[in-house]
DNA sequence: TCTGAAAATATTGTCGACAATCTTGATCAG
DNA sequence: CTGATCAAGATTGTCGACAATATTTTCAGA
């Protein structure tokens, strides 16, 4: 028999899970210092615990502490959400490589299927963007998982994906080309279905290279509206 | 004024970094199980600082946690070690197209000359393994630091290095193929300075995946001399 | 002798208190 | 009035003690 949640049976990992949802979803803002006294009184444990989910926190650099002043959320500056676009460039691409050879029929037939609850959704316009972007990590997370590479998990999973999120509640940046990004998702899952290593990769790394892209587009014409430098 | 040490200022975080460097030397062999008590005793100070080490280990990897059973040094199996490569190939490719792009010309030229030093201690054949060892992640660590991506090098130096350093102190398992490697490295050097981005990152994952292949060989050898499965 | 359960032991988890350090605000000299 | 210095307050860092859980040992019964 297994409890709903085995390891949860200590107060720091609780506060821990909750902690980092409470960062994810912006209720602590990023930047915001981390009071070790009010936290304590808000979840209702002592400092001792709480510390140790600090720690962990840091450890996944979900929050950065200094020295006798105190822990803050990361804020991520348009520079390092593009460097973390790099690295998925590099992560994914090669999950998406190993989910080709990896990945069961079983597990590429259900996420067809999730693709196609995704095109409803769009098509019915009832999905807003809020359910496209959590749909969007949805199947990334799922060609991860199919990598059956549990490094590649951990790193995406643990450290790069949380950051994502965070960005994305905090600037309410969805996908902002749902029907591209659900094409290029067909053509992704269609490349594993064949079992094309060398499509797999580079066309999860086109499509990830095209979100940053987008992204430093957008940055671009929102900072500099009249700037002439390219940097 | 910038002391030698700015953020060592804790007692945390010197155990922290002293717990590190036990693990990765193997002095705490993997596998073992961490005491609190006994590992409060050893660095003097008391278990809550240590456990906030624990922790932050935990987060980077380094050990892992049971609830009310305590901690252990992680222990790579041979699969761990080939998914790290894996990685190690995507993320490093990635690096290395950075760097042809974003390296300068002085660290071009100073990771050149780290090159000839190198070859020299390959040719007197005074530098053992053990040299050839720390200077190969010598090398990689800088193409990475050349890329100017802050995430890049965390992920890489702070999560998976302390993995590779470990398994080969473990395993005193050196690159057993110096000269070969020494000769990747220096077509990886000439494609960074003729800033050909694509080129470089195809030797770099050419060269990781090699080493790759190199360990998955010498396990097949080693396991199974005369089985006939390739699983 | 072997098996199972229960007690004893040791370890981990949690807490409150004290010490060290940083931040803030007030006071005073220029 | 401005700036610096110093003190008061608050926050983080550290410690020892107690509670909860897991492991080991012991002992009784078959």
């Amino acid at each position: 028999m297994v409890p709903l949640e085995p390891e949860t049976r200590t107060l720091a990992d609780r506060v821990c899970r909750q902690i980092v949802t409470a960062i994810v979803k912006g209720e602590i803002p990023p930047g915001q210092k981390i009071s070790e006294p009010e936290l304590a009184r808000t979840y209702g444990i002592s400092r001792g615990p709480l510390r140790e989910a600090i720690r962990r926190l840091e450890g996944w650099r979900l929050v950065e502490r200094k020295a006798h002043v105190g822990a803050r959320v990361v804020q991520l500056s348009t520079r390092e959400l593009i460097e973390i676009y790099r690295v998925r460039e590099a992560l994914e691409g090669m999950a998406c490589r190993l989910a080709a050879k990896n990945m069961t029929d079983e597990e590429i037939a259900s996420l067809k299927q999730l693709l196609d609850e995704h095109e409803a959704s769009v098509d019915q316009r009832e999905g807003r963007s809020y359910f496209q972007k959590e749909g969007d990590l949805d199947f990334h997370y799922r060609i991860v998982q199919g990598s059956k590479n549990a490094k590649l998990l951990e790193l995406l999973g643990d450290d790069l994906y949380h950051l994502v999120r965070m960005y994305r509640y905090q600037f309410s940046v969805s996908s902002s080309r749902p029907k591209r990004a659900l094409k290029e998702h067909r053509q992704i899952i269609d490349a594993i279905e064949s079992r094309d290593e060398e499509l797999a990769e580079m066309l999860m790394r086109r499509h990830i290279s095209a979100a940053r892209r987008n992204i430093e587009a957008k940055l671009d014409t929102e900072t500099k509206p009249e700037g002439d430098k390219h940097g």
